[in-house]
DNA sequence: TAAACATATGATTATTTGTTCATATGTATA
DNA sequence: TATACATATGAACAAATAATCATATGTTTA
């Protein structure tokens, strides 16, 4: 179907009014986009592994390396994801950098997530 | 690096009983992995926008298609991805199939998304 | 039962993305 | 200041994925 062609089926009456409706109560596109690439960062199991050992204290770079299995390089790459997204922070000690969440929202999203797949 | 070297740099000693201990307090594998894989549902702003439309009412694919100005292809595509997660749930009535909440996880899972990227 | 409508789905393609490798930056210490 | 250590980052590659197109399935009605 061409760009432009407003309507998939011929359908579009029959809830033409709940569509208009809906329109205009859908947040904007801006919102929608950071929403969707917030949550995008929480969709992937290493980071997800990240966030669980960030849990229980602050840590650093190459014991998460460590503790993950995982290379420093490729451990760094994904804390720099997490801290563009604001859901970590750090702090430079000496030669270590220390990563700890940021807030609490990270707790509350992931309890939920939890929450539902264990249903 | 080798698989198998375990350590990444020189540090390790540095904080061993620590890796050691989160090491077992991790969640396993299954469940890290499951949870990334629903929030990857939420990480796209199609996905995301369905699901606003869902917190008003139940809404039907060819609304949806309209409301989002996409192709009822597409909409259905993503609507299966919603549905495995078992995020939304439909019913038939008649030719027409209407999509809902599967439950509130999704609205307390978007609020704090909201939360946060708006602080 | 045939035709029209609404939705679902397999295959393809373009884009996104996570890891690796090599290397750069920043810090401490001999 | 030279060296070693800890972390960060750019480029490249492989894997995952969202939209499209064509078509199949399911439902109603003439």
């Amino acid at each position: 179907m061409a760009i432009g062609d407003v309507e998939c089926c011929e359908c579009t009456e029959v809830h033409e009014d709940k569509v208009k409706l809906l329109s205009g109560q859908m947040p904007g596109e801006d919102e929608l986009c950071d929403l969707a690439e917030l949550f995008k960062v929480f969709g992937d199991s290493t980071r997800i592994r990240i966030l669980f050992a960030l849990f229980r204290s602050e840590i650093c770079v190459c014991d998460l390396a460590e503790l993950l299995q995982m290379t420093q390089s490729a451990v760094s790459h994904q804390l720099r994801i997490l801290k563009q997204a604001r859901l970590v922070k750090s702090r430079r000690e000496g030669k270590q950098v220390y990563y700890f969440l940021a807030d609490d929202h990270v707790r509350t999203i992931i309890d939920q997530g939890l929450d539902h797949i264990q249903e």
